[in-house]
Order: structure tokens, then C-alpha cells, then sequence
DNA sequence: AGCACGCCGACT
DNA sequence: GTCGGCGTGCTC
């Protein structure tokens, strides 16, 4: 039989695929999409992703050979390997970086790759002295990296060696690569097999009656198993039981030492499913039928339909009816949400209504979590609805039939940090299509594009105008901040109008919502004297003060360093901090408020996951009267009892340099607004801000998304911008300032020789370095009607030209496709 | 990404 | 005279 090869995807950022040889054995079973184990350099093993099986060997000295298989299926489903590609493509991204994005690291696990000794090997050869070292340093029948294996034996290459002994039968790959992920275990308790019947338990409690501790354990056990209950019994675990009773393991121990209580061990779910008794659909009022009927008609024509609806008209309830249509067909619904954020009210919603049907895919899940969702979507064990954010596009669909995205102007759902830089709406609208699957994008403040597209009829469009149970859109009102900052009427950061109307809500036992955007803002130390600002000693940016530990730090690469007792530069003890974020904001609530109970919801406070559930918790049950944030307190929370909302300085937004700064300062002020007001009482908004006449403002005061919209597109198609045209921006780096501003401008000069007036730049970017590269930007301006894949093979061919040349051999150059 | 190879500074 | 710094190129 003629030799077979495969192209194998690798985690990392590689340009070009690379063909393994299939062992002969494997020849039958390699498959597309399964995992393999590949050697890759002289040490590194890596766990790749099979793209292409064919007979074609690949045009080099030596290939090597795929060392195992890990997969009797393949772990990824019909249309995934094309929407790599397509990302990869669209993206201007690596296939590699793809994969390292998509698939959990537990399922790809690589410099932890370690090898076992086979038990029962018998040797019908004798070793050769490089394979005795290695099975001896084995012998310990421990599992061992190929790292700690090279580091034992002294060996510089080990891989071949390797290889022959796994060929031999003597060692093989351990089994933590193929399982590595563990399902977790729960002890439970139950009764013991020959309590039958109340008149045995009675003959227990009599056994019990000295001792009062097992007897009351017991109880406990018997009331949380609503064994003494006739409508069904339920599990209790041993955590549970003791956390429940407050008795001692050796209470508990002594029970199941008399064969009374009886253990036993369970696999569980990580991912809480938790079994409450399932509600059916809510009734939709008239406004949501209409809209509904009008979105299932619209889905008929059209593959994606925005649903433009005003904050608490009830767009989650109008998605609940279409999953369930869907789920009715048999197939499944992915629904995008922007961050964490979302997660906690909504999870419950959904879980109410499709109990453990419903997966949960998000940012603060452990990665076994994550292999967890990506097995049972895999193996088809439950999971028909995944609510996650941006990543989940990734997953396993067996049949998309509907995708959802909800708050799809979230910028979000666009990744910037680790390349590949996709937006989710986007590629889920890609995926949506692949499946044959329809795609519903839901906002209260659509974006531009997206806004567009509806209009053009590239989209179906449905608006809701009416929020539910009569709730007002709230009553907006401006602050002149200038003007109080001239008349001295402020506080801190606090107008007397905004502090009147927050003593107001608070004696009306009312909750009150601060909003402030750090961004750009956030504090900093600076010298009064001299006008000294610490900076970053490797990043173009001054350094930011942490009351908290009384630190400063760099945002871009982490540098942190103590603040000086005095100025460096003209050494008095003159140092204060300059600027606000929320920090500040929630001690000044302290000084103004001092019996208020306030609260911050930032970056800062959210770390963990119990941290966000606990803030919002604490706010929903009233422990909490002010909450603090930025722009997290804006993503779709429903608090039943805020009347007011105040924007502490909407000059931050509006003064932004990018052409998205007004349409993202509207939807802010619009969103955050949406939390104020109540069942049978208008909220009031206090926008406090320099400018009172800015036509944002204006928009904002009016409700007037329309009126936004016109503008926006207005200067989008003067400035040309998208929706008109499509923006890729070149990021190019260099450590040398000098050697990166000469790269630069020869791309932009190529690029302009062949693409005229829509190359822009050389440009500096906010921050021209960054951990000592120092940074430029091209951007692009391609109209719409042009092949973007035409474009972004000049760009290739400009840039390679480039790379190639001696002058710019380290040279980085990535791109951003869509830049948000 | 990570590792080896290769050419220039501070040490036995 | 060597050890090791990180710049550069390559990995099927």
C-alpha cells in the first residue's frame, strides 16, 4: 500500500501547515479532525489537529512520523474545520492561533506530554544502551515528561529513542494525555440496603436513642432525602449531609460503621444543573406577539434578523419562545452574550424554563469545565442550548439551528489581545450559515453596522418600542459641569443637583446607580511643584495609582513599583494623585453618604466569579443602596428598585478619538439610563457633563437612537468609515524606534503605490510602545464593493517584501480586520 | 512559540 | 583564553 500523510494544524502561530508521515498501523484510522501527537523541532511534542489525509509526501529532507492517535473520533463536528479557516482567512490570523483559541487546553495538552512503562512488555531484543537509560529512568513507574526524561538521562535528543521503544511495546504515552480531564467524583449518602420499611427504621431509632448526635444526623438525612415523604426521594451528599446537621465526620462515620447510613460515590457534573421543576413559557404580552410573529415571518426571507428593542421590553422572553421552536425541531441554540455579566440573571431565567439542556460557556470557567461542555456537546449528552460568550462560537454544535446574539453591539465580542482578533456576532453570522442555522441579533442600541445592514435589507429587522408593565423610558437630565465648577456648586466629582437627588432616592428607600467610565481616566500620581508623572519605564504611558495597596501601575504590562516619598525629578514631598475612576468615586460616596451602603462593581472587584454574583446579589436584595461601576453596570441588569442612575462625566465618552466614540457613548448613556425606573414610577437620569448642547446629549435626553443613527452614518460616509467602507489596520513593531518608523513608512509608500488614497498613515497609535516595542499603525479604507481577499493579498505580498528585506528582519507586523 | 546555532562582552 | 548574552532562522 502506498505511504499516507497527514497535514497536521499545530498550536502556534505558523503560517504554513506540516505533513507527518502516517504509521502503517494508523493508516485506517486517521481521520479529519482527530487529535494526533506530532514531534515538532528537536523537543517539542505538540497535540495537533488532523486537516488533511492525502498521499502526497511534502517537499523536504525528512518527514517525520505522527506518533500516536488520540481519538477513535474526531473531536470536532462538520463545519468547524471550514470556519477555522474562514476565521483564519478573514482574520488575517494564523490556523494555529485558531485552534489555540477553539479547543479547551486540557483537550491539547503538550509540554506536559509524558511517557509511561509498560507493565507487561517482554523484550525479544536487547535494548540498546540509549534505550536501557531511558526505561530505567522509567522504572519508577511513574509517568514522565519527555523534558524530565531529557534532564535524567542527559540525552540531547530523546524523541527517536522514544519513538523505537513505543514501537517495541516497552513504553507508551500516558493515559493523563488521552483523559486528561477527570471527572469529578461526589461522596452521597444512603440508607442501608435492608431498611425496607418505617418498622426497621423504627427498630434504628431505637438502637439510636443513647446516642442523641447519630440519632439527630440521622434526621437530618432522613428530612434532606425526603425519605418520610411519599412524593420521591432525593441524593444527598456526605458535604451536604454534615454541612446540614453540623455533625462531625465521626458522628457520620460511627452511622455507616453500624451499617446504618451507607456511602457511595458519584460522578458528577462541575457544571451546577440544578434540578428544579421546570416552568413553562411565560405568555407574551401583545407587543411581544407581535414582535414575535413578525420575527419567525422574517426568518422565513432572511438569515439574520435584528431585533431592535428598547431596554426591558422583554427581548430575553421573546428568544425563550424562539429556542423553544427550536428545540421542538430537534436542534440547537447558541446564545451569545457579551461578558460574565450577563450570565448570573440570565442563567437562572433560562434554567427555569430548559432546566439541564441549557450549557454555560464562559471566561471564569476552569478549563475542565470546559472539556466538560465540549465532551457532552461532543458525545451528544444533553446540552441542546449553550449560553456563553464570545468563544463559544467555538464549540462542538452537533445542529445549529438558531444563534442569538444578544447585546450584539457589545464591542466585546471582539478580541483584540491574543490574535486571532474575530468578532463573535460576525463569525457566529458565518457559523449561523454554515449550519443552515438563522441568527437573531437583539439590541437596545444596535450598532451602526448592524443598524444598517437591517436597513439595506441585507437583515430582517423587528423594533420594539414599548418597555413591559408600563414602565417609562426615564426622565433624563443634564448637569453643566463647567458651569458648577465656575459657581463652585460640586463636591468632589458630585454636583449639588446630583447629591440632592441621591439624598432623595436614598430616603425614599430607592437604590441609585453611579456610572463612571474609567477608561482613560484612571488615576494617576503627579508632582504639583514640577508637574512630574511617573511613567512606565518600557510603555508610552504614565503609570496608574492603586489606592488600595498604594502602588502605581502599568496597565500594558503589568511594571509595578512603590510610590516615591518624593519627586524624582525636583525630589520635594509634593506627589498627589490626578484624575478619578470608581475608586475615588465610591470614597466620596463615603464622605457624602456616610450611612449609605455603597458598592463598586469594576474590573477590580469582579476577579473572581463569586465576586461579581456576590455584588449583585447584595444589590438585588438591598444590602447594597449605591453601586458604583463602570461600564459592566450597564450589561442587561434588571434591578426592580433603582430611580436613579447618575453619569458622573460623559465628557470622558464623547471626547474619545475614534469614530466609534459617539455611537459607543450613546449606547453607554442610553444603557446605563435603562436601569433607572421602576413599575409605576419614571426614573430619573443625572447626566452631568461640560457639554449640554452636544448633539449626543441631545440624542441621549430625547431617547432618539434614530437620530444617532442619521448622524453616525452621515460622518461615517464623509469620514469614510464603515458601514461604507471596511477598515484593516497593520500594527507593525520593531524594539528599535528608528528601524520600525523606516519599516513603516516604506509599507505604507508600497501599499499607497498600489491602493492610492485608502492607505492612511504611518499613524501613532494611543500608546507608541509598549514592553519596548515601539509600535506603528497602517489603516486601510477599502469600499465596500472591492475583494477584500484581493486586498489582503497586496497586503501580504507588501508586507513580505518587507520581512524579506536584511534592514527589518525582527520586524512584527499583525493586523486587526474590523478594528473596534 | 521554543529551541539551536552563532557571534560579541565580563569573568575564571 | 571561556561562559553566556540575545539576535536570527527553522521547525514536516
Amino acid at each position: 500500500m502506498s505511504e499516507r500523510f497527514a497535514d497536521i494544524i499545530l498550536p502556534l502561530p505558523l503560517a504554513n501547515s506540516y505533513t507527518y508521515k502516517i504509521p502503517e498501523e494508523l493508516s485506517e484510522s486517521v481521520k479529519l479532525g482527530m487529535r494526533v501527537v506530532v514531534p515538532f523541532g528537536s523537543k517539542k511534542i505538540y497535540t495537533g489537529i488532523v486537516r488533511y489525509v492525502h498521499a502526497v509526501p511534502p517537499k523536504v529532507s525528512s518527514v517525520k512520523e505522527i506518533i500516536a492517535l488520540l481519538d477513535n473520533a474526531p473531536i470536532l463536528r462538520r463545519p468547524q474545520l471550514p470556519f477555522w479557516e474562514w476565521i483564519a482567512n478573514y482574520y488575517m490570523a494564523f490556523i494555529g492561533d485558531v485552534y489555540t483559541a477553539a479547543v479547551p487546553a486540557g483537550l491539547k495538552l503538550e509540554s506536559e506530554t509524558t511517557i509511561t512503562l509498560n507493565s507487561d512488555f517482554e523484550a525479544d531484543a536487547p535494548f540498546s544502551e540509549k534505550e536501557l537509560r531511558i526505561y530505567n529512568a522509567l522504572s519508577d513507574n511513574k509517568p514522565h515528561s519527555i523534558k524530565e526524561l531529557t534532564r535524567i538521562t542527559g540525552f540531547k535528543t530523546i524523541l527517536p529513542t522514544v519513538k523505537n521503544l513505543m514501537d517495541q511495546g516497552a513504553v507508551s504515552l500516558s493515559e493523563e494525555l488521552r483523559a486528561a480531564y477527570k471527572p469529578k467524583r461526589l461522596t452521597c449518602v444512603r440508607l442501608a440496603d435492608d431498611v425496607t420499611n418505617d418498622e426497621q427504621l423504627q427498630t434504628i431509632f431505637d438502637l439510636l436513642h443513647r446516642s442523641k448526635k447519630q440519632l439527630n444526623l440521622l434526621m437530618v438525612y432522613l428530612e434532606l432525602s425526603r425519605h418520610l415523604t411519599k412524593t420521591g426521594s432525593r441524593e444527598v451528599s456526605k458535604k451536604e449531609l454534615l454541612e446540614q446537621s453540623g455533625s462531625s465526620a465521626a458522628v457520620f462515620d460511627a452511622l455507616v460503621e453500624k451499617k446504618i447510613l451507607h456511602t457511595y460515590s458519584k460522578e458528577i457534573s462541575r457544571l451546577d444543573s440544578t434540578q428544579t421543576a421546570l416552568q413553562p413559557l411565560a405568555v407574551l404580552n401583545s407587543f411581544q406577539k407581535t414582535a414575535y410573529r413578525s420575527l419567525l415571518s422574517q426568518l422565513k426571507e432572511k438569515n439574520v434578523v435584528l431585533l431592535h428593542g428598547v431596554t426591558s421590553s422583554g427581548k430575553t422572553e421573546i428568544y425563550i419562545h424562539l429556542i423553544a421552536e427550536t428545540l421542538k425541531l430537534g436542534r440547537q441554540v447558541l446564545y451569545l452574550v457579551p461578558e460574565i455579566a450577563l450570565t448570573t440573571q440570565l442563567t437562572q431565567r433560562l434554567e427555569r424554563v430548559f432546566g439541564n439542556k441549557l450549557g454555560v460557556y464562559h471566561s471564569k470557567f476552569s478549563d475542565n469545565e470546559r472539556v466538560e461542555i465540549w465532551n457532552n456537546l461532543l458525545n451528544d449528552k444533553g446540552y441542546e442550548i449553550i449560553l456563553g460568550v464570545r468563544s463559544s462560537v467555538f464549540l462542538p454544535f452537533r445542529d445549529l439551528g438558531l444563534v442569538i446574539v444578544d447585546e450584539e453591539h457589545e464591542s466585546s465580542y471582539k478580541q483584540y489581545d491574543p490574535a486571532p482578533r474575530y468578532h463573535a456576532r460576525n463569525a457566529a453570522i458565518v457559523l449561523a450559515n454554515m449550519h443552515g442555522a438563522k441568527t437573531v441579533l437583539g439590541s437596545a442600541t444596535p450598532a451602526i453596522e448592524s443598524y444598517h445592514n437591517a436597513l439595506a435589507g441585507k437583515y430582517g429587522l423587528v423594533e420594539l418600542t414599548q418597555r413591559h408593565e408600563e414602565i417609562e423610558l426615564p426622565k433624563v437630565q443634564t448637569v453643566d459641569l463647567k458651569e458648577a465648577y465656575r459657581k463652585k456648586r460640586i463636591t468632589g466629582h458630585f454636583t449639588d443637583e446630583l447629591v440632592e437627588k441621591i439624598t432623595l432616592a436614598l430616603s425614599n428607600k430607592e437604590q441609585v446607580i453611579l456610572f463612571q467610565n474609567r477608561r482613560g481616566y484612571a488615576p494617576y500620581i503627579e508632582c504639583k511643584q514640577c508637574a512630574y508623572v511617573p511613567r512606565c519605564p518600557h510603555c508610552d504611558v504614565s503609570l496608574t495609582y492603586h489606592k488600595h495597596f498604594d502602588m502605581i501601575t502599568c496597565h500594558y504590562c503589568g511594571y509595578t513599583s512603590k510610590v516615591p516619598a518624593n519627586c524624582p525629578s525636583c525630589h520635594t514631598p509634593s506627589l498627589q494623585t490626578k484624575g478619578f475612576g470608581t475608586e475615588q468615586i465610591e470614597e466620596e460616596i463615603h464622605a457624602l453618604f456616610p450611612d449609605a451602603k455603597a458598592a463598586r462593581l469594576d474590573l477590580d472587584t469582579v476577579r473572581t466569579k463569586k465576586g461579581f454574583e456576590k455584588i449583585i446579589r447584595d444589590f438585588e436584595s438591598h444590602s447594597i443602596d449605591i453601586l458604583i461601576g463602570t461600564q459592566m453596570v450597564t450589561k442587561g441588569l434588571d434591578f426592580g428598585d433603582v430611580s436613579l442612575v447618575g453619569i458622573l462625566n460623559a465628557g470622558n465618552l464623547l471626547f474619545y478619538p475614534d469614530f466609534r466614540a459617539h455611537e459607543r457613548a450613546f449606547q453607554l448613556m442610553a444603557q446605563v439610563s435603562g436601569r433607572a425606573g421602576r413599575k409605576s414610577k419614571q426614573g430619573l437620569v443625572v447626566l452631568q457633563t461640560p457639554e449640554t448642547d452636544h448633539p449626543v446629549i441631545r440624542q441621549v435626553i430625547a431617547h432618539d437612537y434614530k437620530g444617532m443613527f442619521a448622524t453616525q452614518m452621515r460622518e461615517r460616509h464623509d469620514f469614510r468609515y464603515p458601514p461604507y467602507f471596511r477598515l484593516i489596520n497593520i500594527i507593525i513593531r520593531h524594539k528599535d524606534a528608528g528601524v520600525n518608523n523606516h519599516a513603516a513608512a516604506l509599507i505604507a509608500d508600497e501599499l499607497k503605490k498600489l491602493l492610492g488614497t485608502r492607505v492612511l498613515g504611518p499613524n501613532n497609535p494611543p500608546v507608541g510602545r509598549i514592553q519596548n516595542w515601539y509600535i506603528k499603525h497602517i489603516l486601510l479604507k477599502i469600499e465596500n464593493a472591492a475583494s477584500p481577499d484581493a486586498v489582503k493579498e497586496i497586503i501580504r505580498n507588501v508586507v513580505s517584501g518587507i520581512q524579506s528585506d536584511g534592514r527589518f528582519k525582527s520586524l512584527q507586523v499583525n493586523y486587526d480586520v474590523d478594528p473596534m
